[in-house]
DNA sequence: ATTTATTTTTAGATTAATCTAATATTATTT
DNA sequence: AAATAATATTAGATTAATCTAAAAATAAAT
């Protein structure tokens, strides 16, 4: 098994969490918004994963991952979710910072350096955003987790990760005070536009909207 | 200026180093030898180079680095040489594990990146294997150095560098005691076969080829 | 059940990077 | 100075990854 080109990493990736971690099939055109490319891309790099045996691909059926296209895909995470906590733990690069530089260090290839950075960074169990970091065979927990928006009313929790990572979401979180780690208690509901007012630590009102609501995850 | 691919930055890499930082001309045969290609992959290379202005190439007539090449390739430089102490300081490589690591990592696009590593690990001005590196204005100051085989005899001298990076000849100086500070006195030489015996640190008796002689750089 | 719309694939081009084989240029030897 | 050898460039293919436009398959609507 030859190694893989960045481009092929990135399909996989992209097949990999469209399908919910291989849970759907996944379609042509969502993969290529995902991936800002077109639909004619996406067909032809398909039938190229197919040959080797990393999706399984019907034409106009949609796609699967593979099991082989899944343990490379989640090492590939793996890396890209590590070089993010050496960037926020040891660079003391901000959370909104990390993402595009880690999508090009996931793509260096020596298992001896991750295993290296892992030992470095002391195992850690999850990223800067919250996500989980698989371990070297691919295997991790996740937290329970459910986004704010679906908390009941008076119902406490603890923010453990954030579905958007996108700069500008981070950064408003940010400024208006949530980060990992922080304790919530939603005070009050509003039907009307999915907004909400919470408790931050027990001590900051925060109104926030409900797209906010609805990209925070907390467990309880 | 379009940032420049994988290829065409090992490519300048190389002829920044052919050409000893721009002094002399270089030609394409010892472009193929040193990146193990095709001359003709190498002409068609320099062509583009040269559309790009990053080189100043004259059929025939060989070729030489331009001032913004030289600025791209010392830029590259500078990242494969940070690199190459953080995985030896921080992730604990060997010497000689280093260097096809920093083949990848020295092509991460992130200016930002470079400046957090290098205050991360605290401005290091040589790399493990004794060569500069360059400041963010490609500017750098070598240390005074003579090849061992060059020292007369009961010359004193540090070792300060090594000219290879092979991992061979690495692993073959950790063998016999051979490293970066070490302190060297030449106590005789072999007219016959360019050998030599040395006094290391002032207590070990060594015998070392011609090969080793001219690969350890030492300073005085 | 047709027709229409949407989605997906294929056909044909393009660009970067490489190769082999053929040609051209420069250097070296008679 | 001509012949030969060494070096370097071009011509023509190939592969990966992308694109636009055309064709095919599937889904939705009449
Ligand atoms: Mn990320
Ligand atoms: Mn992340
Ligand atoms: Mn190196
Ligand atoms: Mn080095």
């Amino acid at each position: 098994m030859k190694k893989l080109s960045f481009a092929e990493e990135n399909y996989l990736k992209a097949v990999y969490h469209l399908s919910n971690a291989g849970e759907f099939d996944v379609t042509t055109n969502s993969i290529a918004e995902e991936m800002d490319t077109k639909a004619a891309s996406v067909s032809d790099m398909l039938r190229r994963l197919s040959e080797k045996e990393m999706v399984v691909y019907r034409k106009y059926q949609g796609v699967k991952i593979s099991e082989k296209g899944k343990i490379a895909a989640l090492q590939v995470i793996r890396k890209h979710r590590l070089w993010e906590v050496f960037l926020v733990e040891k660079l003391k690069f901000n959370w909104d910072q990390v993402h595009e530089i880690a999508e090009q260090l996931e793509h260096i290839k020596s298992p001896l350096l991750i295993q290296r950075l892992d030992d470095f960074l002391g195992h850690p169990k999850f990223d800067p955003h919250g996500d989980p970091i698989p371990d070297e065979n691919g295997l991790f927990k996740e937290k329970p987790q459910v986004p704010l928006a679906e908390v009941e009313i008076s119902g406490d929790g603890i923010v453990v990760a954030v579905k958007d990572t996108n700069s500008m979401f981070l950064q408003h979180l940010d400024r208006i005070g949530i980060y990992l780690g922080a304790k919530t208690k939603v005070t009050e509901k509003v039907e009307f536009d999915g907004s909400m007012e919470i408790l931050v630590d027990g001590k900051n009102k925060l109104f926030i909207s409900k797209e906010v609501a609805e990209n925070v995850l907390v467990t309880h």
